[in-house]
DNA sequence: GCAACGAGCGCC
DNA sequence: AAAGGGCGCTCGTTGC
């Protein structure tokens, strides 16, 4: 008997979409996709076709089918293939061909790896998806192809690129012609083309550049190959290896034309060692894909794949040019080529990397207005050439300074460690799951805490910290102590640093979902982050020559915008009496009104418990996981007060108590954004839409989203107006310039005789009035000033930070 | 021997 | 069951 055929849809549909194998829902009813996966597949459609302005008929234009249309054992699709392909598996397929034939969509969708290979003939979704293809079952037929959507389900990450996907499709739909951009190549051109593509691209309103590069030992990049593209159907190749071609690449970077680049600071920097300038740089893909979709921010992408610590993506968006062709662009997958030995099909590569960057730039332009985050496009840009001079000045370190604390620490190890192995019987490395060994099992304490991913129990600082107040050993201290000095030679004083002993941290505005910055190693491989430095290590950061350190910072920032986003006139009061709030707040959570509370909080170091639970609480945290933190704070700053449970329960019920707002209006409204559209928009006019899943993490996520993003465009607001050399009104005095981003603070340098000057300019540049629920918020600021980066300390620190008064006093004295 | 991955942890 | 968010880096383990 001929088994049924599990398939849904007209036979004149506009779109055949191919899965798998039915599961045993849809082999009950008869139907593919009858589950969670088809739900997710309606959902797609439903949303793209309102994203394009559309009302269709889905089922009037869709047609559902199966590569195979039995079950296979365990619901495992190798069964199909494994010893060899098996008859089931080929009759769909003959099936999937007369049916194909038959109806002659104007687009069929290859949804997951199977489709895709048994449809093309190509293998490898996470490449091919997006791709438009030729079909190889039934010729003259296209095929998209994109995840499975039962694979959202394991891998919810891929939602936001499986719907832009399905809106790929959506429009693909609407014709059957394959029709793929077709460009021209001009590779290393003989004299007269090359000088008559200069004069031409020169003249062009647009110009994309891209380089090839191959890292040498020493960490420099030597440069292969430049490609230019004025027009995104054509493209010149000019290999580095000719002083005619060097001297073209000079003139282009530096003609009028407007510069596109693909993550542009490495590419302007590479350039720049070698010499060459490039000239009004206005657009960058990467900025303009981030400003477009925030989520594809965060690291693990191209550009740690640059530094070659490239980790598995995480991002639910990536922003690699691959990825960005598939989605703005009808070129096919061609990264491959990148890896050839024939020289014709790199040089083509990177040829058609310039014409793709050109061409993305134009649909970038055209969704950044409908999407309106063009001045947030326009924001990240504006930051580049002053993140880029951040980057190349650097910090000087006192390495002196550097190799007396790693002694030092080295030391306290040997010690420690020596302890450890005795009092534990044997070798226990604090990295290592010897200390699941000697927790867990040598002295029998429990397991409190299970990692989410793989159920093993942790060990980390927060579970040895509880076993250590519940059952005291002093092992456990040993550690904790071992583990946090090893992390700090480790991390950050065997940092690579550069000859001249400068730490050269670099800053990526893509870098986050936020809009904060990022800070990274550099492109040379030296330095790393900035912006985690320990407080006890800051002291080998030190002002250049006759120069001193200034770091200012936003006073309770994110805390105030969350006070005006929530409309809590109490809070707000609170903060423009200009009291000290975490006194003011510890007294009311904990019931010390009407004594002396300033003296009482601040002994009792409950001040900083109020601080902690005011800013965990406003993000969802709770009380269990706000008193790690708080005594994690404790433990590391050396202060004696723990926060029990029951202290931190009583104070966040009852701050939100006495601002109920923060909930109620805060949070709801937050909640109700994401329902309404999953987008949430910043005073700045940053836009994040989020793709995860519908839980308590995505709340999480997104309270904790604008205040964040708010304050981290604040401060690079300032720093804009402090680059911005026009601008009479901050311009700083010779010398002076900004350092690092530390998110809600700048650090610099200055002449010392200008200190009091430039700080009154960054001062008055970072005081940039907001409005919030149209009322105007002004967010003070701190300042500290200092030889080095460590906090004053009159014994073990006297030429650290400490407030700009009392260093003037100091230094009149 | 290398790459991937998880655990852990520094900062805001 | 319990769960703040946002990052980047290093080590140790594991799997090929």
């Amino acid at each position: 008997m001929k088994p049924e055929l599990i398939q849904s849809g007209p036979r004149d549909a506009y779109i055949v979409a191919v899965g798998e194998s039915p599961g045993r829902n849809e082999i009950e009813q008869g139907k593919p996709f009858v589950g969670a996966a088809g739900e997710i597949l309606d959902r797609a459609f439903t949303q793209a076709n309102r994203a394009l302005g559309r009302t269709l008929l889905l089922h009037h234009e869709l047609f559902i089918t199966n590569l195979a249309h039995i079950q296979p054992p365990g619901n495992d699709f190798d069964y199909f293939l494994h010893p060899q392909l098996r008859p089931e598996l080929m009759l769909g397929i003959l099936q999937l061909k007369k049916d194909l034939e038959e109806i002659r969509p104007n687009l069929i969708i290859a949804l997951g790896n199977m489709p895709l290979r048994f449809l093309t003939g190509k293998e490898g979704i996470g490449k091919w998806r997006g791709s438009i293809l030729p079909c190889t079952l039934v010729s003259g037929l296209k095929v998209v192809a994109t995840f499975h959507p039962a694979s959202i389900l394991r891998v919810y990450d891929n939602n936001g690129v499986f719907q832009t996907d399905i809106r790929r499709c959506a429009e693909e739909s609407l014709t059957p012609e394959l029709n793929l951009p077709k460009r021209d190549f001009y590779i290393d051109p003989i004299a007269d083309v090359r000088n008559e593509l200069i004069l031409e691209m020169c003249r062009a309103e647009w110009l994309s550049i891209d380089i090839e590069t191959v890292k040498q030992t020493d960490g420099t990049w030597h440069i292969s190959c430049v490609g230019f593209s004025d027009y995104a159907d054509r493209a010149m190749i000019l290999p580095w290896n000719s002083s005619d071609n060097r001297l073209a690449i000079a003139v282009l970077c530096s003609c009028q034309a407007k510069k596109i680049f693909q993550n542009g600071m490495y590419d302007i920097s590479v350039l720049l060692d070698n010499g060459i300038k490039v000239k009004n740089v206005v657009w960058d893909i990467m900025y303009g894909h981030h400003a477009l979709y925030p989520e594809c921010g965060g690291s693990d992408d191209e550009v740690t794949e640059l530094l070659g610590t490239k980790r598995v993506a995480r991002s639910a968006l990536m922003k690699k040019l691959e990825f960005q062709t598939s989605i703005y662009t009808r070129e096919p997958f061609y990264k491959d080529d990148k890896y050839t030995d024939d020289l014709p099909t790199f040089y083509t590569y990177n040829g058609r990397d310039a014409a793709v960057t050109r061409e993305i730039r134009d649909v970038q332009e055209r969704e950044l207005r409908d999407f309106g985050t063009i001045e947030v496009f326009e924001h990240e840009m504006a930051l580049q050439p002053l993140l880029m001079h951040m980057t190349r000045a650097g910090i000087q370190i006192d390495t002196v300074e550097m190799n007396r604390l790693k002694a030092e620490y080295e030391e306290k190890i040997g010690r420690l460690q020596d302890f450890l192995d005795k009092g534990a019987g044997r070798s226990v490395n604090v990295k290592s799951p010897d200390v699941k060994w000697l927790l867990f099992e040598k002295l029998g304490l429990p397991v409190s805490k299970r990692s989410e991913k793989t159920d093993k129990p942790s060990a980390d600082k927060y579970v040895i910290e509880a076993l250590n107040t519940k059952h005291p050993h002093p092992l456990l201290g040993a550690i904790l102590e071992i583990r946090s000095l090893r992390d700090l030679i480790e991390r950050y004083l065997d940092t690579k640093l550069d000859a001249d002993n400068r730490w050269r941290a670099s800053f990526d505005p893509t870098g986050t979902r936020t809009g904060r910055l990022a800070s990274r190693s550099n492109i040379y491989g030296t330095s790393n982050n900035i912006q985690n430095i320990p407080e006890r290590i800051r002291r080998m950061f030190v002002a250049d020559p006759g120069k001193i350190l200034f770091s200012i910072d936003y006073s309770q920032a994110e805390a105030r915008v969350v006070a005006w986003l929530a409309r809590c006139e109490s809070l707000i009061g609170v903060f423009n009496s200009g009291q000290d709030i975490h006194s003011r707040n510890a007294a009311r959570f904990f019931n010390l009104e009407g004594t002396d509370y300033e003296i009482k909080t601040l002994q009792g170091g409950l001040r900083f418990a109020a601080k902690r639970i005011v800013h965990g609480s406003n993000y969802g945290m709770q009380a269990q996981r706000l008193i790690e933190s708080a005594n994690d704070d404790a433990r590391r700053t050396g202060s004696p007060h723990r926060l029990t449970l029951d202290i931190a329960r009583r104070g966040q019920e009852t701050y939100f108590l006495l601002y109920p707002e923060i909930k109620d209006n805060f949070w709801r409204e937050v909640r109700e954004a994401l329902r309404d559209t999953r987008t949430l928009n910043t005073p700045f006019g940053r836009k994040r839409q989020f793709f995860g899943r519908w839980d308590e993490k995505l709340m999480n996520e997104a309270y904790a989203f604008v205040p964040q993003s708010t304050v981290g465009d604040l401060a690079c607001k300032a720093m804009i107006r402090l680059w911005d050399n026009d601008k009479e009104q901050w311009k700083l005095r010779p010398g002076a310039e900004l350092l690092a981003n530390g998110h809600d603070s700048l650090i610099g340098q200055c002449k010392i005789e200008d200190i009091r000057w430039t700080v009154a300019m960054v001062r008055k540049a970072m005081d940039i009035p907001m409005l919030i629920h149209r009322r105007e918020l002004r967010i003070p600021t701190d300042v500290e000033v200092g030889h080095n980066w460590s906090d004053y300390n009159e014994q073990t620190n006297p030429d650290g930070l400490m407030e700009l008064s009392k260093w003037l006093q100091k230094s009149r004295g």
